[in-house]
DNA sequence: TTCGTTGCAAACGCTTTGCAGCATG
DNA sequence: CATGCTGCAAAGCGTTTGCAACGAA
């Protein structure tokens, strides 16, 4: 689901890829910091810790992290791209008001997909799937507006 | 499915929108044009026969399109912004080698969301799907490929 | 010592916006 | 005739790239 340090470290090394402070900095961000966060996110949570560290050395790595398959990309908002460690195959499901991202495993989706990839002869390499929908929060406030 | 162009008139008299030559253009470029177009391909295809028409046009009125329900925009490639005019309920296959995108409806994953997202309390608005694969023929080309 | 990596700044490409002229209703 | 729409050009913004200095192996 989540890479460990160790498979970290020798993934990189697999690749003859150098473990560098910033590659540890940046991955240590996306097991810390914000859930599904955009390059931006990752930038400002890594410099509280070592403000050197440059936004284009954040997108260069979480370009490598998604290489070696220890992170992905998500298209969740067509404006900003937004990365997830948790490399399972999960879908999320995204609040059209708060923006609140939450994860979830789609019970029968995966064998449903396959099923469906088979009878059009496509050899499956990933799937992504977004729900929008109104959080219970939200949907309740938009109800019962407070001024209305 | 996909709005005819009286329901199209309509949509656009019921916002008291007005209808332009430069709309009903864009309106036949979705429907008579390529599939999943990009603004540049809609302004490309609208151009073939009104070449003054600008880019920003195309733009605006598929916003404005979207706004009215009468397409929807699809994050299949994070770099650039497809637009689709069917917009019922359906997921896209996309061929990782060609980029080519077929429409498919699964056939349980509806229920399936719709039961995932009534226990997490969410009331759902809208689910975007794609699934990457190789298609067959792309499959068949990796799999004996003609030099190497 | 070597070669991959960093960080800055500039470039890039898609998309949005400001505004004067124009066409629809 | 009034208002909304168009089209140009410029700005905006996330992302990528070129390159000299740097540091991991």
């Amino acid at each position: 689901m989540v890479a460990s340090v160790s498979e970290f470290k020798s993934s990189l090394r697999q690749r003859g890829y150098k473990l560098t402070l910033q590659r540890m900095a940046i991955y240590e961000a996306l097991r810390d910091g914000p859930r599904h966060p955009t390059a931006e996110e990752v930038h400002a949570f890594v410099s509280q810790r070592y403000p050197m560290i440059g936004l284009s050395t954040v997108y260069n790595t979480l370009e490598t992290l998604c290489e070696l398959g220890l992170a992905k990309k998500i298209a969740i908002d067509p404006s900003v791209a937004r990365y997830d460690m948790d490399t399972s195959n999960h879908a999320h499901l995204v609040c059209a008001a708060c923006n609140k991202i939450i994860d979830f495993t789609p019970p029968h989706c995966e064998i449903c997909a396959k099923e469906i990839t088979d009878r059009h002869g496509y050899s499956v390499i990933r799937q992504e799937s977004v729900i929008f929908g109104y959080c219970p929060r939200c949907t309740a406030e938009r109800e019962a507006p407070k001024a209305g």
